[in-house]
DNA sequence: TAAATTTCGACAATCGATTGCAATTTGAAA
DNA sequence: TTTCAAATTGCAATCGATTGTCGAAATTTA
C-alpha cells in the first residue's frame, strides 16, 4: 500500500514539474475575453460589470491562478518589500527588532528579505547590492562593527531607495533613524551604581567606531563627573563585547592592585555573563564585593544568581517603530523628505547584581 | 552650516525621487549597439567582442547600472529566492536554523524571503500564498501549532516550487524533510534519568498534533517500557510548553500524594526553567530530590543553578542541512523527485540538574 | 583570390501584469 | 425612434532583461 503511494507520487512531481502557471491570459482565453478586463477584475478595479468579475474570480479559483508578483512588480515599479541588513539574525536583539518589522508590515502587505551582514563589512555591500537589484522599496539596516566608509549606503539613497538606519547608525548620513539613546540610558545605569555605593567603577567598552559604544563611554564618563569620581584609564578596557572577552577583561582588572568594586559591561549582557563567571570563580561576592550591570536584557540575566542588572531596549517595539517610519514616509511622500530621527529611552532594569545596600 | 547641508540634502532626495535608475538600454543607447549586446556583456556570455564587453563594463560602472533583477526574474523564470516560514522569527532555534539557511544560500548567491506564522495556521497560509506569489524557487517550513489541514503546502507541490518540511513536518505531506530524530533524544534523556536513579518520572509533553512532541513522548514510553517502569496517567501533563505552564504544571505534580522524583520537561527548555522555579520556590532539592531535563539546549540551560540537563538540536547546522537539501535536489533534477527525509540525531548534554549519583 | 568558417552584434519575441486610450455596448432621456 | 452619456471591454504599449535566429563582417582555409 505504502509503495503504491510513493509511485503515485512521483508520477505526480514528474507531470507538475514542467506544468506552467495559469496567467490571466489563460482566464482571458477560457471566458473569451481580454486578458486586460481578468487584470481589472482581479485588482477589483471599477469598469468591470459586477456579473463577469464574478465569472473571473470564479474561473481564477478553478484555475489555482496564483498572481505573478514579478510581472506586477516590473510594471507598477514597486515592490512591497523592505530589505533588511543586520549583523547576525539569530542575535537576540536583532531577531527580536526583525520581528517587529515583520508584525508591522505584514499588516500592510509588504514582505520582507532579510540578509545577514556577519559583522563583515564586505558582506554588507553584496546584501546592499542585492536588496537594490531586487528593487526593494525601503532597505533596513544595522551596520556592521567594522564598517568604515558608507559609499554603499550612499547608493541606495542615489538609487531613490528609502533608507533606514537603526540602533547602529552611520551618524553622517542624513538618513531616517531610530536609535536608542544609549547615552542616557549608561548615565542612569552608572548613575545607579554611584548611588547603591561603588566607588570604582570599571567599564567595559565595544570598538568605538561604533556610535552605540561611544555614546554609552559617554554616558558612563557623564555619570561620573556628576559625581565628581576620577576618570582612570586603567578602569576602562576595550573591546570586550563578548562573553570571553568579558571575562578575560574581569580577570586583568582584578589582578590590579587597587581593585574596581564594579564593572558595567557596556557592551552586552554577555560580556556581563563574563564577569560574573569569573567573579564566581574567584568567589568574589556579588553585588557586595562587586556590582555589574550589562546592556540588553537578554533572557538569562533574570535567572542568574544573583540576576543581571540591565539595560532594556525594547527590541520588538524598536523594529515596529522602524516600520511605521517608514509607512508614514511614504503616506506623505507629497512634500519634501526631511531627514528624521526617532530616540528610544531604554529602561534600566535594575537587579540583584547592582543591589550593594539592599 | 548645518543648515545649508540639511538644504542640499533635501534638494538631493527630491531629485532622486523621480529619477529613473538606468536599464540596459541607457547604455545601449550611449554606446550605439543593442541591449541585446548589452545584456549578453554583463551576463560574461560569449559572442560578445572582449574590447566592447570592456566598454560596456565600463559604462556601466559610469552611470551606476544596477540589473532589475525583477524583470531578470520574470524572463528567466526563475528568483533564486528560498522562501522561509516558522512560527516565530525571534525564537532561539528558529532564529538559529534561518541563521544556518542564511549562510548556505548566501554562499550560492540565493535570497532569504522571511516570514512568521506566528503558531497561527490562518497567518501561515497567507504567508505560502505570498511566497507563491513571489514566485520563490523553494519554500521552506516548519509549521504552526495549531496547523490541522495541509491544502495550502499541497498547493506549493501544485505549483512546481520545491517544499522542504523541518522539524515541525506534516507526516502525511511526502516532500523532502529534514527532522531531528526526537524519539531517540527523548528515550536517550529518559534512559539517563533512569540510570541515574529516578524511579518516578513525569513528562510535560506538548500539542500532541504536532509530530515532535507524539514522538518526543513516544521516546519517554519507550523508555520506561526498557526498564520495565510503570506508565503512570496522572505523571504525564499536557500542553506544558511554556515556562508559566511548565510551572502551573509542577505545581500540580508535586500536589499528588505520590509525588515524582524527575521532571522530564520534553517541551522546551523554558518549561524546564519553570519547573526549577517551582522547585527552588518549595525548597526542593535539584537534583537530589528532584531531577529535570529540558529540551533545546538554550543558551540559559548552562547558568542557571544547577544547570540544565537538555537536548542539543543542532539548530544551525540543521538550517544549513535544509539549504543543502535543496541544492542538491536542484542539481540532479534530470531525473525523478524522489521524497527524502534527513534525520539529525540530537545531543544529551548532560548537566547538573540530573546528576543525582554524582 | 575564392570559399568556408567563425565571430559579432542586431532584430524581435518573450516573460505576465498593468493601464491609457479608443471602441463598443447599454440604457436612459428626448 | 433618435441622441447622448455612461458603463464596459478591447487594443496595444509598457516595465527591463534575456535569448533564438539571422545577416554581416572578420578570419581562416583551400
Amino acid at each position: 500500500m505504502q509503495s503504491i503511494v510513493e509511485i503515485y507520487f512521483v508520477i505526480f512531481t514528474i507531470y507538475m514539474r514542467g506544468k506552467k502557471r495559469t496567467t490571466i491570459y489563460d482566464i482571458a482565453e477560457k471566458l473569451n475575453i481580454t486578458a486586460s478586463s481578468v487584470s481589472r477584475a482581479l485588482n477589483n478595479s471599477s469598469y468591470v460589470n459586477e456579473a463577469t468579475k464574478k465569472l473571473i474570480l470564479k474561473t481564477a479559483e478553478e484555475l489555482n491562478y496564483k498572481r505573478n508578483t514579478l510581472a506586477s512588480n516590473l510594471r507598477k515599479g514597486q515592490t512591497k518589500t523592505i530589505g533588511v541588513v543586520v549583523p547576525r539574525i539569530n542575535q537576540n536583539f536583532f531577531s527580536n527588532v526583525i520581528a517587529g518589522i515583520e508584525e508591522a508590515t505584514y499588516q500592510k502587505n509588504y514582505n520582507l528579505i532579510i540578509c545577514q551582514s556577519n559583522e563583515s563589512h564586505e558582506k554588507e555591500i553584496k546584501c546592499v547590492n542585492t536588496l537594490i537589484n531586487q528593487h526593494v522599496d525601503c532597505i533596513v539596516i544595522s551596520v556592521s562593527v567594522d564598517s568604515n566608509d558608507y559609499q554603499h549606503l550612499q547608493n541606495v539613497l542615489d538609487q531613490g531607495i528609502q533608507l533606514i538606519q537603526f540602533d547602529r547608525v552611520a551618524d553622517e548620513l542624513e538618513t531616517l533613524k531610530v536609535i536608542n539613546d544609549n547615552e542616557q540610558a549608561s548615565f542612569e545605569a552608572v548613575c545607579h551604581m554611584i548611588e547603591q555605593g561603588y566607588k570604582k567603577i570599571a567599564l567595559l567598552e565595544g570598538p568605538q567606531n561604533l556610535n552605540i559604544f561611544r555614546q554609552r563611554k559617554e554616558g558612563y564618563l557623564n555619570a561620573l563627573k556628576k559625581y565628581n569620581m576620577p576618570i582612570r584609564e586603567e578602569f576602562i578596557i576595550a573591546n570586550a563585547w563578548t562573553k570571553e572577552l568579558g571575562a578575560e577583561a574581569t580577570r586583568k582588572l582584578l589582578s590590579l592592585t587597587d581593585l574596581p568594586d564594579a564593572i558595567f559591561a557596556s557592551t552586552s549582557d554577555f560580556s556581563a555573563l563574563g564577569v560574573l563567571e569569573v567573579a564566581n570563580d574567584l568567589a568574589i561576592k556579588v553585588p557586595s564585593e562587586l556590582g555589574i550591570c550589562g546592556y540588553s536584557n537578554e533572557a538569562f540575566t533574570e535567572i542568574t544568581s544573583p540576576s543581571i542588572t540591565t539595560i532594556d531596549q525594547f527590541s520588538v517595539y524598536m523594529g515596529k517603530t522602524v516600520a511605521n517610519l517608514y509607512f508614514q514616509e511614504m503616506e506623505n511622500n507629497d512634500t519634501v523628505v526631511i531627514p528624521k530621527i526617532i530616540s528610544i529611552k531604554p529602561k534600566l532594569m535594575v537587579r540583584g547584581s547592582t543591589l550593594k545596600n539592599s
